[in-house]
RNA sequence: GGAGAGAUGGCAGAGCGGUUGAAUGCACCUGAUUCGAAAUCAGGAGUACCUUCACGGGUAUCAGGGGUUCGAAUCCCUUUCUCUCCGCCA
């Protein structure tokens, strides 16, 4: 949520910003000022009519104590006089509030200056791109087919079980998923990350903290009788674990990381973008997470970003780094890298990644604040990427590296998976 | 799931419905003493919002929400959570 002291002063930089997100905040700015000085003055009419109570309050537990009944009594009538007014000035002082926050709440975080404009996802900005694409003969096949070949990962018993894109991941399939997630957490470990296993169903507060709530809670699933969500990403309950709390600027940087299943619903999502791996309901995924200083927030967001990188070169996955334009950024977002390796039998760029730089938005929503010594506590700046999500990554790996005799699996990768060869 | 007890400041722990933002202890900060430190003494210190050029002032906050009252940490209702006992169970 953006602050309403930025706004209230800078009502003209948050609408030209707005615009790179291509949102023409004009008439929601004026009206958010509008409900926001309605909402002080009747804070300031409702604290004064309580000031006013307190201090009646005080005078006539004095006059009883010095026994002076009768003017005590009479006050007490006088002061009771007072309640409509107060109630009335209660539920209106509150009633702008709510009518406020409603506003806040429909606001996206400002881009960062340096987000480009654009609308589509072909507008965003190529960073850099990594590898040589693999030379595969016409007849290489899509990883759905590899994933059958091989029986690594059953498709249609996972529909029977559960659904459409709920797979089952069977025999050197599964040995690589868990090999995936052991490399991916061990590497995090390795770059000062500690490893946090967080619940997987987290309640309402939380959703709200990071941002999925209350706007986007179709995309996520619910279990209504105990009114907790299945988590989407790591992001949600990892960020959480700081909601409400002040904390020493001398403890920062905070990095967590953690791997947990993801559970999104896609709601809307069709075609060939759902084929095989490319998008599920259910997946693994380890997530890196900071806390940083605001100095340094952006520093620490190329750290990950090439971080990100370092792990796609070492799986040898020609990959390339995007920086999303206004368009085709995430709400809580201020500046966002994707990054997307390239599956060779589908020729096409898979994003993989997506690292996020979310500055005070998350943070003021979650009351997250540092505090240096005895100045004023300040919001902190939340950031966290993709490190990595797992079906894509084996997309490609088994598309790229399938050869006559089987499918190779990358050196690094060997320790983990206990083979070099799936034939 | 059933029965009971409880939730107070960073922690521990008081608190007859009326100067209680809250005793006391520990921890913390500032100053005095000291060559320095320990000990001792004096003082300070939560958070959020509103207001003020500023000094300052106001309101809220004793798990959350609602109620009674001129006035609630204190009484009533309710939700959540914790603990103890029983049941069930990886």
């Amino acid at each position: 949520m953006l602050e309403i002291q930025y706004i209230r002063q800078n009502p003209e930089d948050v609408i030209s910003r707005l615009a790179v997100k291509n949102i023409d905040a004009t008439a929601l700015i004026n009206e958010t000022l509008k409900l926001d000085e309605e909402k002080r003055r009747l804070q300031m009419a409702l604290e004064e009519l309580l000031a006013r109570i307190n201090n009646s309050s005080k005078e006539i537990g004095d006059l009883y104590k010095s026994g002076k009944k009768q003017e005590a009594d009479k006050l007490k009538a006088e002061t009771a006089s007072w309640k409509t007014e107060l109630s009335k000035l209660e539920s209106d002082a509150k009633n702008a509030e709510r009518n406020l926050f409603d506003k806040l709440v429909l606001l996206p975080n400002l881009p960062h200056k340096s987000v480009p404009s654009g609308k589509t996802p072909d507008q965003n900005e190529v960073v850099r791109e990594e590898g040589a694409k693999p030379p595969l003969g016409e007849d290489c096949l899509p990883h759905w087919e590899l994933a059958k070949k091989y029986k690594l990962i059953d498709f249609e018993t996972g529909v029977k079980i559960t659904g459409a894109g709920f797979p089952v991941y069977t025999g050197k399939g599964a040995r690589l998923q868990r090999a995936l997630i052991n490399f991916f957490l061990d590497k995090a470990v390795t770059a000062g990350y500690t490893e946090i296993e967080p619940p997987i169903l987290v309640n309402e507060e939380t959703g709200y903290g990071t941002g999925q709530l209350p706007d986007k809670e179709g995309q996520m699933y619910f279990a209504g009788q105990d009114n907790l969500y299945l988590i989407p990403t790591a992001e949600v309950p990892i960020t959480n674990i700081y909601r409400d709390s002040i904390i020493d600027e001398e403890t920062l940087p905070i990095k967590n990381c953690g791997y947990t299943p993801c559970f999104r619903r896609e709601a809307g999502s069709y075609g060939k973008d759902v084929r095989g791996l490319n998008r599920l309901h259910q997946f693994d995924k380890v997530e890196i997470v900071q806390i940083q200083h605001p100095d340094k927030s952006y520093i620490a967001l190329e750290e990950m970003r090439d971080y990100v990188a370092g792990i796609l070169r070492e799986l040898e996955l020609p990959f390339r780094i995007l920086k999303l334009c206004g368009g085709d950024m995430s709400f809580a977002s201020a500046l966002t890298y994707d990054l997307e390796v390239f599956s060779g039998a589908q020729k096409r760029w898979l994003e993989v990644s997506s690292v996020s730089n979310f500055e005070t938005f998350q943070a003021n929503r979650m009351k997250l604040r540092l505090k240096k010594g005895k100045d004023k506590p300040r919001l902190a700046h939340t950031l966290n990427g993709s490190a990595l999500a797992l079906p894509r990554i084996v997309a490609s790996l088994l598309e790229n590296n399938q050869t006559a005799e089987g499918i190779r699996i990358p050196k690094a990768l060997i320790p983990y998976t206990g083979f070099g060869l799936i034939g």
